[in-house]
DNA sequence: AGAGTAATGTTATATTATAACATTGACATA
DNA sequence: TATGTCAATGTTATAATATAACATTACTCT
């Protein structure tokens, strides 16, 4: 996989890759943050990160708390909920609305106002980086509020579920 | 009030002006599809929708029961989800994600994929005509995907509440 | 070692939403 | 008019998501 191909989201999350790759690119960033930053990167921390990086998918808080428990951590819901806020925080995940669930930000350090790409077929998510995606206002909307923030969440079907679809 | 200054959302529904003119044209095209389409327009659907029309003010699906109970009707959360889910059908009304709260639709009749933009200071919503709002994507991104439904909800500050914070 | 603080643990509860089944009421028509 | 049907509403129970408030642990700095 070629390091142009490793940056073209939707492809990779979308199909089959090298996923071992997306995942200590991302842990990596992660790592790196935290040291750089003075903050402390815990077992659980650790842990809910490894989670939300584990396929394109997003998991619930009561998913994570199930596969806490398994692992040995306290698994009562502000255990994630805290870690999960850290997460999104440092800008290291998302909360995707339309599935009251989380996901890893595949942009870390980037985009503040992501967009999403839902597969309702496969569930993986895609983040669109921010230069290729976007809000589209006409001026005056613009000129009469003061943007702060963005959701954007498109829902379809990903290229490879359609081709799944066509057999 | 002109005709197309009613037809401004954001001017409007982040403004003072004659709300009445407001409440009866979604009223009225409420009636006018209910007749037409032959649906019923119980007294519960009437009285969520003038709830929801109220002012440009998204409301939980709790506050509806609320005040449903204190006019006499049933108050258990069915009954509030279930009209909710009829005008949402109906494309009447909306469902707020960042807010889990509903809100009547400005656009009933055209738009399937609205763009909200929520002033975080007086909580009013308004509700962008697809034609003057949307989503920006590069090509790569659109030919990978098929798009089925989006949520776009913006927060920020209105016009009115800058100018209010200016004083 | 001890004070201060950040992280995690714990208990309880709030908030949002749905499943499943019962009753009512409108209306079509035999 | 009686009756079958179906949509709407009512009811009970519970699921799913999220937070408040306080206790304990464990790390850091002096």
């Amino acid at each position: 996989m070629t390091k142009n191909k490793i940056h073209n989201e939707i492809s990779r999350n979308f199909s089959d890759h090298n996923h071992k790759i997306c995942f200590e690119i991302s842990m990596n960033a992660f790592k790196k943050h935290c040291h750089e930053n003075n903050i402390k990167l815990t077992p659980l921390r650790l842990k809910v990160f490894e989670l939300l990086l584990k396929d394109h998918r997003p998991i619930g808080a009561y998913q994570i708390l199930e596969m806490l428990g398994k692992d040995g951590f306290s698994s009562t819901p502000p255990i994630a909920y805290r870690v999960l806020d850290f997460l999104i925080e440092q800008g290291f995940a998302h909360k995707i609305k339309k599935l009251n669930a989380f996901i890893a930000c595949s942009h870390p350090g980037n985009s503040h106002s992501p967009t999403f790409m839902i597969c309702r077929k496969c569930e993986k998510v895609a983040e669109i980086d921010e230069k290729k995606s976007g809000l589209k206002l006409d001026k005056k909307s613009l000129s009469e509020f003061k943007i702060e923030e963005s959701i954007i969440e498109i829902i379809g079907i990903c290229k490879k579920c359609i081709s799944l679809e066509a057999i």
